[in-house]
DNA sequence: CTCACCTGTGCGGAATACTCACGCATCTTG
DNA sequence: CAAGATGCGTGAGTATTCCGCACAGGTGAG
């Protein structure tokens, strides 16, 4: 890795460079000559092997190329400045970074992030939500949510709810395709796939004992996009008991067999750098997470949503 | 801020000593002497003003400190060698970086991120919620939505929607306290606060001629969190009405003035750096958005919420 | 047309960073 | 239990890097 990095001394020439829109008052700024800022440039030019300025009579304008690294480098070196200073201070940094998937976010984290922050007001909440795979070397998380099997290479993990799926449709549809009572009135029905989940529905059917009908239907990227899928009356889709949960207690969405639940191994887990475990912020999210997930069981048991015994 | 800036160089040899446990594997990965590294360590450590390292007899171990400012430097220089590598590779990055509020994520944003996703799928799309105003120099965000009145330093931006208020509460909450059906009995109700936003309130009455009562109830940090308050029947929050359009739509909240909407200047905004107007990503996010917002307003005048005249 | 202004570069020197060598305090091993 | 091995700190000397200086080149301004 370290070999990839560009001489680091030249990102402050650059930056101030970049800034300033010339070597001159970069110069100044450094308290060097302009000749040392054309020789950096031209270094860190060398060594990425592109041009980041283009050189007019007078003045220099920024290539595309040079734009965009320097937006990362202003980016990077404020960053750095930030934690240089917080490390000075002592001050442990008040930021507090939540990593968690699309779908979950959506479906549940979202509506209750705001009681987070309430609850620690001296920390500066942020979620980042992607789905990509966690990492946090190249993440800013601190603690991260992912829906998974436990297993996170370089972190340790502790599972916060397990998860069953159960065919569920709108109300609408279900009507419309007079009860869906059967296991093999869903194998007619049009079913809705989430990509990469195909396998659930086969060992759906296999549990109801019978063959799982040739994948016909849309196929959608997210759970949370075929749970909407689903609500907007599409088809059957096999929901997952924590996302659907609210959209089942608001009567958007209704399951054709309540009882008729498959666990699934994965599940919602907390993840965090390893070592971190009794990390202060790592701490508050638990807490935190732990009362969210009492008060959820609640819900969903009033509520008879399917999966719920699953839920830890 | 440059001045604020440790010794670009050391960090290097911070990195490679804290990965490896050792000055001197560190110093035989950087092809130096382990002299050299541990000067480099200690001009670091001078900077900074705290010690990093713990120097026990052959072998080191990080203060509190340095494991902090380690973690920061790993994901610093990773992301720094990643965007070098990119811009070498003169491939643009793909990812995409959307920043937005807690309430507006909450309410609107993240049920519609999916098909944000799916739209552009050859993007990597991160969501970025916080409440801490926005910055493109120190975010990596490359595209924000705000709630605000269209100024944000540094930036351009483009009203998404307008919005209104109008009070709210649960359908309970309304037969509990008889109907609520004149501005003096919602005076006598319990009033739910967004703190900083009392004077809506206060403007709200002036409307219909009344004063406001004296400030009681319960106050609440967001918006999401005021009409989660009303949903659980605490009594009447003033709606904003891009967020309180899915409740009421699910009937757990309804409108006691629909037709009593106070306009507020502020509203939706869609904010990017300054002449990023036309960047490939800025219009990919307002392409969609543009079509999110159509479809919302359909939902918001089938259901009749309040302020649907108010959205753009 | 001439001046002013900004960047590029060769050369010599100054500042920086490195190597080497040794000291020190354990830990290890036979 | 003693001797060797191990890993870090540091003083002195040296090597290398980086910078200042001066000048060249190019061009927009007046």
């Amino acid at each position: 890795m370290t070999d990839r990095l560009p001489p680091l001394q030249t990102l402050r020439a650059f930056e101030a460079t970049g800034r300033r829109s010339s070597m001159t008052l970069a110069a100044e700024e450094l308290h060097v000559t302009h000749g040392a800022v054309s020789r950096q440039i031209k270094a860190l030019e060398d060594h990425l092997g592109v041009r980041l300025f283009r050189r007019m009579t007078r003045r220099i304008e920024f290539t595309a190329e040079g734009a965009a690294f320097f937006a990362a480098v202003t980016r990077l070196l404020s960053e750095l400045a930030r934690e240089a200073e917080s490390i000075r201070r002592r001050n442990e940094t008040a930021r507090l970074v939540v990593s968690s998937g699309v779908s979950f976010a959506s479906k549940w984290l979202t509506p209750r992030l705001h009681r987070l922050m309430a609850r620690y007001p001296d920390y500066d909440v942020h979620l980042e939500v992607t789905d990509v795979e966690i990492d946090f070397a190249t993440s800013q998380a601190d603690v991260a949510m992912r829906y998974g099997d436990g297993r996170y290479p370089h972190a340790e993990s502790e599972r916060i709810m397990n998860e069953t799926v159960s065919p569920v449709c709108s109300p609408d549809y279900r009507e419309r395709m007079g009860g869906l009572r059967t296991a093999g009135a869903i194998a007619s029905a049009r079913l809705i796939h989430e990509n990469g989940m195909k396998a659930d529905w086969t060992r759906w059917f296999g549990m109801m004992g019978m063959p799982a009908p040739a994948a016909r239907g849309p196929g959608y990227s997210h759970g949370s996009m075929s749970i909407e899928a689903a609500i907007r009356g599409e088809g059957v889709a096999l929901g997952r008991s924590v996302l659907v949960a609210e959209d089942m207690a608001a009567g958007r969405l209704v399951a054709l067999f309540p009882e008729a639940r498959l666990d699934v191994e994965s599940g919602y887990d907390l993840v965090y750098p390893m070592g971190h475990r009794d990390h202060p912020k790592v701490r508050a999210v638990r807490d935190w997470i732990d009362d969210e997930v009492r008060q959820f069981k609640v819900v969903v048991e009033v509520g008879g949503v399917i999966g719920s015994s699953g839920i830890i």
